[in-house]
DNA sequence: CGTCTATTTGAATGTACTCAAAAGCGGTGG
DNA sequence: CCACCGCTTTTGAGTACATTCAAATAGACG
């Protein structure tokens, strides 16, 4: 289990000392994932959140007429769970689904919390990653709420360049809010004149 | 200064001693501000986070058109400032407004950072407040991507029904992302059938 | 290679916007 | 305390953006 990637992560924000490395490394799981597993389905209640050391995910809601709505993408040295199952421990309204076959590091939400009583300066490092992804939130709802499909889109291909070769068109065009078939038509459009 | 609320509020998720409490309080800074007074402008670096004790706040942009954009209310008990520039130290791309008249208590930047340090058990007073934020936005983007017009304000009366009272329909409006016109002629068509 | 799913294309439709004007409402000054 | 002013809300007609449904084409996986 290749624990370079996680600590170097972490040490962004946060100094361990070896002992405080080692505990925290002792209570991660390995776990490798085919494309089109899931790491969480609705209903469940998400006990883990996890780190993403390899592939990618999506996590996405059914609605009542049966159609899918991703919340948000992850991949390599992203933490993804169902944050909203997991941090109120109730059942998930969502699925987690790898996209393409992925590994990754799991940890419970009870040794998250043990974690945070043995070496609290984790309740820093959560604070500061719970305080980015926020702001990512953020800037997205003030998207979605004052620009056009065709700026959400081209803003998106901006700030994630790579997701365009790693996830199916079908798949970006549900995070934007938009059907698939209207994502084709701006494609042709931005690509003609 | 009337403390109760603000050192209620943070009871619920850490215990202070008289002495830290004490500390935590005499790094707060009263302020009254009139409706329509900016407690951030654009272009400006927020330094303080504000904890509101009486009154309301929103926190809008102004897109490349001139129209506004509402990113979110604020109310008692609720922490307002512009989070993306209050945690990155860069210049705010928003105004938060008072709604009516208010009073919140102010802390700086700086004294937050002394604070963490001096008493670590608000790394998880504000972890948690972040992350219940970070469930709120992301239920809202769900709902954004998901729902017509007339379901997300239906949700928004249901979620938040003091809201419809304390704020003009106009601002709502701007919350849900859609027009004060279509807002009336969604209103007028909920009202009689 | 065949099958299944994703993407493209097109026509008809619906949701929400723009622009304009009238009506309603609240605050302010006389 | 009333009248006026400015801003918000309503109403309506015309329009644009995005969806739905259907069918053809392309691509990916076993």
């Amino acid at each position: 289990m290749n624990t370079n990637s996680i600590l170097k992560n972490i040490s962004k924000h946060i100094t361990l000392d070896k002992k405080e490395e080692d505990y925290f490394i002792s209570i991660l799981r390995f776990k490798k994932l085919n494309r089109k597993e899931f790491l969480l389905s609705e209903g469940e209640i998400a006990i883990h959140t996890n780190y993403i050391l390899k592939g990618s995910f999506r996590n996405y809601r059914i609605d009542k007429d049966g159609v899918e709505h991703i919340a948000y993408f992850a991949i390599e040295d992203w933490w993804i769970s169902d944050i909203h199952s997991f941090l109120t421990a109730s059942p998930s309204r969502n699925f987690v689904e790898a996209v393409e076959d992925s590994e990754v590091l799991e940890l419970t939400k009870a040794n998250l919390e043990k974690l945070y009583l043995a070496v609290p300066k984790f309740e820093r490092f959560f604070r500061i990653l719970r305080e980015n992804a926020f702001i990512g939130q953020y800037e997205r709802i003030i998207q979605n709420i004052s620009l056009s499909a065709e700026e959400r889109y081209i803003n998106f291909l901006t700030k994630y360049p790579q997701f365009e070769q790693r996830f199916p068109q079908k798949q970006i065009a549900s995070y934007l809010g938009i059907t698939p078939e209207f994502l084709s038509v701006m494609r042709s459009r931005l690509a003609k004149p």
